[in-house]
DNA sequence: CCCGGCGTTAATGCAC
DNA sequence: GTGCATTAACGCCGGG
């Protein structure tokens, strides 16, 4: 029986265990485990398509001529604080000197 | 000027070059540009969001007595075609008797 | 048996088949097996080790002043041929203004 | 200046603060960043070249006949506690049971 | 059209 | 326990 079963069971010693009432228990859980698993399957999905329309996308630039690498590195300098790119970008000039 | 630019300016000698129709032209290019990027970026947004909804299930599926990695190892198996994980089941036991 | 046995035993209905030789080819071909993946885990196991030893050094340098998020970019920098970088940077830049 | 270089300098007061004085400090500290960053590179570097023979190995093997994708989960499993194996796999079972 | 290599992203382990 | 660093998995991309 599965962990999260212990709790639902633990009142269940007042109540003559009947077959339909077992049934309805372990119904109950397995429903909750198997939402739980069709809900992250269902979000999975979406997720594999948004990086599919994201793909179709650097394609279609790309025809354009624009080159997705470029684009990329764009899209991640944007997705990072500015003052974040600065401050390291300094540091790394530091870095940079003293190892020649 | 972006590569792609050439071919939206091969028809542009039958009008005298402007400043003004020179800066329409960047613009719309970078229009073009600007939009890919935008869109790219607003997908990767809900991609991203749909991760941490995923997550937040497995979170509250823990905290349900279900343990995470065993849904991880389900979904994957779910995901796959059943001959395939009957297939490899086959494969890994013949090899695991190979090397004792 | 494992489909790499295959080859091994064409030539094999010349000779009687007797259970010595069977077991013979069996474990020559266990031991193939066997060797491939104790090499392999040789080899991950040194891979893992020094990659102990990057850490510790990073470790031992942070202690000195030095910030490991920097050496990182430098070490990341370092290793990548500079006209590639360099050119990516032109790119980048004219990308960048381009949307602004 | 490097971060770690205050400490190195904070008795320096008591010294004439001559050129010749701060090149050597200077070059000092050069020199253990850079001998940071240079072990790292050449640690990186032998965990690559393993990364190849291992990658040459599972070539060779699926030459020999032997399936890679079901020697990676053959080593995967090998290099699980025994226990946590039977564990992971009686609870997936469990699971697997529960969902239908 | 398949396959190996690369880059990105999630998951585990660790250190604070 | 929370965040971070490493490692493994996944998906994408270019070449044969």
């Amino acid at each position: 029986m599965l962990q999260s079963d212990i709790e639902d069971d633990e009142h269940l010693g007042q109540y003559p265990e009947t077959k339909e009432r077992k049934a309805k228990a372990e119904n109950f859980n397995n429903d909750r485990l198997r939402s739980y698993i069709e809900r992250i399957e269902r979000l999975k999905a979406e997720k594999k398509n948004l990086g599919s329309d994201i793909t179709d996308i650097f394609t279609e630039a790309k025809s354009s001529g624009y080159d997705p690498k470029v684009m990329r590195a764009l899209i991640k300098e944007r997705e990072q604080e500015p003052a974040a790119v600065e401050e390291l970008e300094t540091m790394l000039d530091l870095y940079r000197r003293a190892v020649g």
